[in-house]
DNA sequence: TATTTATTGCAATTAAGTTGCGTTAAGTAT
DNA sequence: ATACTTAACGCAACTTAATTGCAATAAATA
């Protein structure tokens, strides 16, 4: 058994180590191009999908169910624009900072949460001044 | 200018109204289908636009991304099971009802919100007991 | 009855994401 | 170095939800 190293997937963290906010797929393989590596997006979910089962990225979607990959950073959620679509990370999450039992808002003491997720909609500071 | 019925938006509207809970469009179909009425995909997006568009349906989405449609009842968010990808409405706003200032979480002052989603996942008592 | 136009079905299209398969190339053993 | 093994990769085809253009239908009105 051995490991491999992957030009691709290495870059793929670099990018999102470097990145402001989460990426989508595109994103990612436009980053990637500027550095003269053109991937296919059949490679780019692959690399994620490795990366998620890992631990090491996460993905989060928009209103319309596109995905976004960050790194891992603990659970937290976002501001998405609904302008330029971008991403923000709010810091920690607020369901827990607040304390909020979610079991008690349920229809039934029966229904296992297992997780949870909360967006904020709106329009990006820099969406506003144009 | 002059206004036509529509057998079939009364109907979908109709559906939603029995349903306990929210129905994606080929749930939609498939119900429509049991009263002897096998509309076209297209046509009931598009109905399902204009009862948005006149507030009496909302649209929520899974994990996914795959929508699912409701009657408009006052802002309220849902619990949506893993397993089954059923989706229950919770009582009210718990952002809301909590009181949770949303803005103080936001990376600057200067982003403008408009809305928020937030959902529960997890196994509902029928998957559950399975 | 003729006209108007909203409604509908159908087929084609779009876009995100997935999958199968053949090729390439990195690491290991000989 | 050479051969072998297998992870990484690209490509094309496919899947599925949703959208769109267009032609056909049918309800309301003149």
């Amino acid at each position: 058994m051995f490991k491999r190293k992957t030009i691709i997937a290495s870059n793929v963290l670099k990018i999102l180590t470097e990145a402001k906010s989460p990426l989508s797929v595109s994103n990612i393989i436009e980053e990637l191009s500027k550095e003269e590596i053109v991937p296919n997006k059949a490679t780019v979910y692959r690399i994620l999908t490795k990366l998620m089962d890992k631990k090491r990225v996460t993905e989060i979607k928009n209103k319309n169910g596109a995905a976004y990959f960050e790194l891992f950073h603990n659970h937290h959620h976002h501001f998405i624009c609904d302008d330029c679509e971008t991403a923000f990370c709010l810091e920690g999450c607020h369901v827990k900072k607040l304390n909020i039992n979610m079991s008690e808002l349920l229809p039934s003491k029966n229904f296992k949460i297992l997780s949870h997720d909360f967006n904020i909609y709106g329009i990006c500071e820099g969406c506003v001044n144009k």
